[in-house]
DNA sequence: CTAAAGATGTCCT
DNA sequence: GGACATCTTTAGA
């Protein structure tokens, strides 16, 4: 069957270059790019509209802090890979992981706004309200069906769990803010999203 | 081995 | 605004 039209033209996944660079800056870059799920010929698409960003030893909330651990040794691997944790018990949080290999760096994908397959995305989440689908990161991860099974995958191989660009890119106005969720490191505002999104999980 | 916290979400008051 | 679900990981004995 013929389509009329694309609903988003597809383009290639963000390089690995893009990835292995300064975790802060990754993080404000991903705002208003495309996440893209695809498992068999279902296809899910958010724009990334709040991030955060994690470092290492100098971050005292990031999970690398404390050097290497079985949890998080994807952080001390290649850039551009999925950082992928199992937390409270239930949830499951999606991180791309910045900086080059061996030092590690992540960013946390906060919210995103649905703009295809959102009718799988709704029976995932068990909720007909779009703008509670991935609002949290949580959220995120369940709308996108993300789970520990692709922790560790490649996001430049543009299968499965990859970004890409948008086609039309618009003036962003970022905001910054602390952290959400942690004790320490408040000090330091490393939270983005696009100021006025409704999709963003917290203003 | 044991215990406590956790980059959260949902439901209740 | 607060309780609570639920279990993996990590730190400490």
């Amino acid at each position: 069957m013929k389509r009329l039209y694309r609903a988003s033209v597809p383009l290639n996944p963000l390089a690995r270059s893009f990835y292995e660079r300064d975790t802060v800056r990754v993080a404000k870059e991903l705002l208003s790019k495309v996440l893209v799920r695809r498992i068999g010929s279902t296809v899910l698409e958010g724009i990334i509209v709040e991030t955060e960003a994690y470092g290492g030893e100098n971050d005292p909330a990031s999970h690398a802090y404390r050097g290497p651990t079985r949890r998080n040794r994807v952080m001390y691997g290649p850039p551009g890979h999925a950082y992928v944790y199992f937390t409270y018990g239930m949830h499951y949080c999606l991180n791309v992981k910045t900086e080059p290999t061996g030092q590690p760096g992540a960013v946390l994908m906060r919210a995103a706004q649905p703009i295809r397959g959102i009718e799988r995305m709704k029976k995932e989440r068990r909720t007909e309200r779009i703008k509670d689908l991935a609002n949290g990161p949580a959220k995120l991860a369940q709308a996108f069906i993300v789970t520990k099974a692709l922790n560790g995958h490649d996001l430049t191989l543009g299968r499965k769990l990859f970004i890409v660009e948008t086609t039309n890119p618009e003036p962003l106005d970022i905001a910054s803010t602390s952290r959400i969720g942690i004790r320490v490191g408040l000090e330091k505002t490393w939270r983005f999203f696009i100021k006025g999104n409704r999709f963003v999980s917290k203003q």
